[in-house]
DNA sequence: CGACCATTTGATATGGATCAAGCGATGTGG
DNA sequence: CCACATCGCTTGATCCATATCAAATGGTCG
């Protein structure tokens, strides 16, 4: 199932995932009642956190960190299917088994939230029905632009993907990539040297800058914006 | 908005899309509350339903025909989200807007549900938040086996569409396209030539035939499965 | 410092796109 | 009923964007 090597770092309880009561939750930013019912935990860097097929029994919220998702095809090459930072919610399913694997990118604090729970209290409270509707809905917003993404041009996918992670954080010109460039590769369907070139083609177009590798300033929304259509 | 050119047959009510009351329907295939509250209508071939960006006033179940819905990138090539058959339901968005475009493929029956209503309902009733939901999320799914499908080479996303129409249809090698080479090229991401190639790589293969352009009988599907996989 | 891993850059190969022509079915007008 | 235009599809020839193979560079950690 799912051995968790719980990360270096501060509260480490050692509540097997896989099985065990749910614990009350102390979330920071509390803005719904699914997080009432969850438990915080720490995953380190690259670790897997359910994988697909496993039975959906949890879903789950990141408070900090980043999760990718990804389902591994028969000749070995990994899509990316999201990226989830803080605040995002994920393994959410409407079956009862998870369509992709998740793992932590970076060491992660995600509130793992017992579904079963949930979908009971969505059964009285249709306020949590209705946020599941929503949760799930903008989920299929995310993946069909992601569609949109996987039809493009390597520049387009590239552009895209940029525009999207610094549409995620406060604006700021500067974006933090918390993958690699393997990740962003197989999120968008590209190699990691179709990846590099095309950012070096970026800089050169005095697009964007690439300060250090994981950090890229977006310098030309406009022509990012124009690629991205 | 939608100037609807009716169909030929049966009964040509001519109430507008746009704006008119929200009639009862007498759907023949009443399995949910949903259905309680629409009106069916008629649209002829290649006619436009809904545009993209419009409010998305309205969801729909095809009592007969298909529909596809679609997006046109900046450069004209045309992406197609997905192809709705008799008993499925479109146009369900958890924005206010609709995503994509949708077009009747063959002349249609559709019943045309008014979304507030749904949404209306589903506050009481969350037998019907759970439908919505329900909804939302098969949505989902196939829209993320959608980006796996566009991931892959040539063949084995030619394989992964026939496999898909198939399942749709009662159990019979036998399926009966109802959209064009354009039509299955824009959904797969490819060329109209690459497909035909590709369907003639299969047919040599004896993995299928193709006795009328519209017609593939699949002879394999072991083979199929291999390439979906 | 040295080993290791991620990233970039370079050279070449290739799957699918593009450009172009042929073919078969369907429909229309004479 | 046949000649011919039209449309959707297939087939052929060539091109090109991206993959693949390979090597150099840079950054990080013991």
């Amino acid at each position: 199932m799912l051995t968790q090597t719980m990360s270096t770092s501060g509260s480490s309880r050692s509540m097997g995932h896989g099985a065990r009561a749910v614990a009350l939750a102390r979330a920071q930013d509390t803005d719904s009642p699914i997080e009432m019912i969850g438990a915080p935990m720490l995953f380190a860097r690259n670790t897997e956190i359910y994988g697909e097929n496993e039975p959906a029994e949890y879903l789950y919220k990141v408070i900090s960190g980043t999760v990718r998702t990804y389902k591994v095809l028969n000749d070995g090459r990994r899509q990316i299917g999201a990226f989830y930072i803080s605040g995002d919610v994920f393994g959410l399913e409407f079956g009862d088994k998870h369509a992709f694997s998740a793992e932590s990118i970076a060491d992660s604090k995600i509130l793992v939230i017992k579904r079963s729970a949930v979908i009971g209290l969505s059964k009285r409270d249709n306020e949590v029905a209705r946020e599941l509707w929503a949760l799930t809905g903008r989920e299929l917003q995310r993946v069909q632009d992601h569609i949109m993404l996987l039809v493009k041009t390597a520049q387009e996918r590239v552009a895209g993907f940029l525009l999207e992670m610094a549409a995620r954080v406060p604006a700021s010109n500067a974006v933090e990539l918390p993958m690699s460039r393997q990740d962003i590769a197989d999120y968008l369907g590209l190699t990691i040297e179709t990846v590099s070139r095309t950012l070096t083609q970026l800089e050169n177009n005095a697009t964007i800058t690439v300060p250090s590798s994981r950090r890229i300033v977006l310098r030309n929304r406009a022509a990012l914006s124009r690629l991205n259509a």
